[in-house]
DNA sequence: AAATAAAATTTGATCGATCAAAAATTTTGG
DNA sequence: CCAAAATTTTTGATCGATCAAATTTTATTT
């Protein structure tokens, strides 16, 4: 291994110049850069990271949690946003880490390690609830960190506790029944959660806002349905026999794809559907759907937990939300 | 932050004594074992994991490589094989680092960066092509690695060069097709993607096998599709129009997707189907498909890197191979 | 050209742990 | 009960970099 002494031995000066080549070119005469820089190439030197960070005590590393892989629809969001995470953090100079967790009490217990062992110097929460516990101890350990999801409860992002990005649920169901109002027809239902959930709750509400807005029919109903396509096939083949509704806009893929099988099979596969995630399914099937953009939430985190344009972590970071409208993609 | 001399200092023995009862509690008499954890709790100490690793030359961190979303059906098989490696890793206490990289070329350099940083102990290389440039710049650089993806060419797992695990993907076709014959008919066909991708004629050779091994008619055709739903529609819409088939084995979930969709516009809804890779949208419409089991791809190839039961990772780890059998899920 | 200010470079200390060898203690055996 | 062996504990060095302060060199002013 080439250290920094050997580069220094090399270009005949101090170990400090050659830092000062690497981490503040411009503190270094120009004849002195050449003869390092030659000297760095000729050894093929690149800085120990392990060595730097202890030195400064900064890791440069983000821990991000891998959920239990859901195996249903799902999941494939939270994929592409580790994914749109890693190649943005990559650019500021960032690495992330990972870790596994399935219950919260796993979760609390490696941000208890990767903190104590000083392995990360922040940390993405993603999928936080009402008073979440992982905010909570983070806050206690003074690790700085962002979050994937709203801090439900206190959603004005003016007055948010901590950093946060989130997708803008209602936006998104709002644009999909603005959508099919236009195209389709006034008698728009509505294929939710039970409710009480958070992110269905809010998916809902942007259904009724734009309904009330457009002109949308009043007697359009709201179906529930567990989160699988046979149950929203079930629930969708009911409403089918009696109602007659123009369009349905769905608070998830897997009951837009429940919605779409029990339209064909009821010999209407014209029936204009709208799912949410924009996943490979709902691709595959050529039916519209709610694109998320975690390119766009992962962009977003490390801007609040960098700044705009820093390439270190802010200490706090700025306690800000930012909600990102999704995009209707119509097939 | 709690240093071991403050744990050394409040227990009143050295340091090393410290170090000693954290890493090689059998070399410490009782009582001092106890005095030391007394303090270690008292003061809430865990070892920097950063010094750590500058002082023992090991990062007990994995490299592994995000693909570029492809955005299509696949690629979820990636998803869950960083998931299942990210857990196995944490029970051996290792870490996985992501990198993300879109060409082969930014992999290099990623690789480049890994090894001259000393970031990594070792890297994880998925989608292994002949002649790999990633496995020689590996080997050149001494960096342990193993391989989700045979080492096309020399498949026998006794003269590997480098550790691999696999999926037996003619394993699975050929599970797929003995199904098929027995449940739905002797004319089974098999709907790939064009020759000449190296997964894809393995998988074929499955459906060969079988065929040849079976009760399987000999005219049973080979559709050839590239992998899209459109397209597999529209190929098997063809062969539906003249062709009188049992069954389709397919590549991949996409391809069965699509073929699944041209037998109901056909009005053979019941038409036997299997796809392979068993993704959401599959499970989503109720069509049989071939399960890879990355989590066993995962688990085999930490066993390669480190042995079946160590903590640490041999050097150089001995070159076998393994080939996962996958297993049919039936719907 | 000398005195002063500014810039460039070097030196010594440090981050927090483990390794290797030395010193202190306990155990064993005659 | 003492010497030798075995065990336990401590000390000093080290991993490879950066920080802070000291020193040297260059540039500016009078």
């Amino acid at each position: 291994m080439v250290t920094i002494e050997d580069v220094a031995r090399r270009a005949g000066v101090s170990r400090q110049t050659v830092s000062n080549v690497i981490n503040a070119p411009a503190k270094v005469r120009e004849p002195t850069r050449e003869k390092v820089d030659a000297a760095i190439t000729a050894l093929g030197y690149a800085p120990n990271a392990v060595a730097r960070r202890l030195r400064t005590q900064r890791t440069s590393t983000i821990g991000v949690r891998l959920d239990a892989y859901s195996g249903g629809v799902s999941g494939v969001v939270l994929d592409r946003f580790v994914h749109a995470l890693t190649e943005h953090a990559a650019t500021r100079g960032l690495r992330v880490l990972l870790y596994a967790a399935r219950t919260v009490d796993e979760e609390l217990r490696h941000i208890n390690e990767l903190a104590d062992g000083g392995e990360v110097d922040a940390i993405i929460l993603t999928g936080t609830s009402r008073d979440d516990r992982r905010a909570e101890r983070l806050r206690e350990r003074d690790m700085p960190f962002a979050a994937f999801g709203r801090p439900w409860g206190t959603e004005d992002p003016a007055e948010a506790s901590h950093p946060w990005v989130d997708i803008d649920g209602a936006a998104g169901t709002r644009a999909a029944t603005a959508y099919l109002l236009g195209d389709a027809g006034p008698r728009v239902a509505f294929l939710g959660w039970p409710p009480d959930s958070e992110t269905g709750d809010d998916r809902e509400r942007g259904w009724r806002e734009a309904m009330a807005a457009g002109s949308g029919d009043r007697a359009a109903p709201r179906i529930s349905s567990e989160d699988g396509v046979a149950q929203a096939q079930g629930a969708i083949r009911t409403l089918l026999k009696d109602d007659a509704v123009d369009g349905i806009v769905c608070a998830s893929d897997a009951l837009a794809i429940g919605a779409h099988l029990a339209a064909v099979e009821a010999g209407r596969p014209g029936l204009r559907i709208v799912g949410f995630d924009n996943t490979a399914a709902a691709e595959a099937l050529g039916i519209s759907s709610v694109e998320q953009l975690p390119e766009r939430v992962a962009a977003g985190l490390l801007d609040m937990l960098m700044g705009p344009e820093e390439r270190r972590i802010s200490h706090p970071p700025a306690p800000v939300g930012l909600l990102v409208e999704p995009q209707l993609i119509v097939r």
